[in-house]
DNA sequence: CTGACATTTCGATGATTATAGAATTATGAA
DNA sequence: TTCATAATTCTATAATCATCGAAATGTCAG
């Protein structure tokens, strides 16, 4: 990722209305909702989210498709990755001990992995 | 960190000259540099340095500490990482095998943890 | 084609932001 | 205290951005 890139992304998220279609559709997962259902959800007049969408989507954050008369729009999760990989990857040269290990620790978080290590489905 | 934090921690970002100063500091470590080397260094005029130098403090994303005559300023780390956190938590309810476990992966790459298994100094 | 609905584009307005010259504050040296 | 240097604040200007009503576009049903 360039630095424009990284800088278009960033102005993205960096704002009200936006973080939170973003963090809606990071919610919703891979299928992504209609345009109209993010407006109700998150109260924001027809245009006004149509520019929003649009900058996101310009920055890489999101993806659409076509279904019927919706447009489903989707989180761009490797998009994402990919920011916080520009972030952090320059971090620390030369005093690997401050870094952002921390980071990494802590995204640990996200996604914690599957807590069932006794019942294993071995089906799709 | 809450919505507003990570707001203003991303337009804090979203500027070509702030995001070349957090990078710098990044590189820089945790000694930090005075504002002068990075007004040098990045070709910012002082007034417009200070401006933006404010903006990333206010936002969180860098300390300062003087020392003589210098103010010396430096990346923060911990508070980096916590809006990387912010921005993965909410993600994959539901849909794990999406997720961002991408970034992580791609994190790893950040800090290679010391590949010097062998020569370990014990001393400070 | 016509009508109904989903979404986007247009256009205008108010608000915020980046920039840098000039003046000011703060620190250390003599 | 006085001078020189480091950094910040003040002030004004130009540029960008968020918002939303109204009009336009696109899509499907009949």
């Amino acid at each position: 990722m360039k630095m424009k890139e990284a800088i278009v992304a960033l102005a993205a998220l960096a704002q009200d209305t936006r973080l939170s279609i973003f963090r809606l559709l990071v919610q919703v997962g891979p299928e992504g909702i209609p345009v109209g259902q993010i407006g109700e959800e998150l109260q924001v007049a027809p245009a006004t989210l149509s520019f929003h969408l649009k900058e996101l989507y310009h920055a890489g954050l999101i993806s659409s498709r076509q279904e019927g008369r919706f447009i489903y729009y989707t989180a761009n999760f490797e998009h994402m990755a990919a920011l916080m990989t520009f972030l952090t990857q320059n971090c620390c040269q030369g005093v690997p001990h401050e870094c952002l290990t921390v980071a990494e620790t802590q995204l640990r978080d996200c996604c914690p992995p599957k807590r069932k290590p006794k019942s294993t489905r071995s089906q799709s």
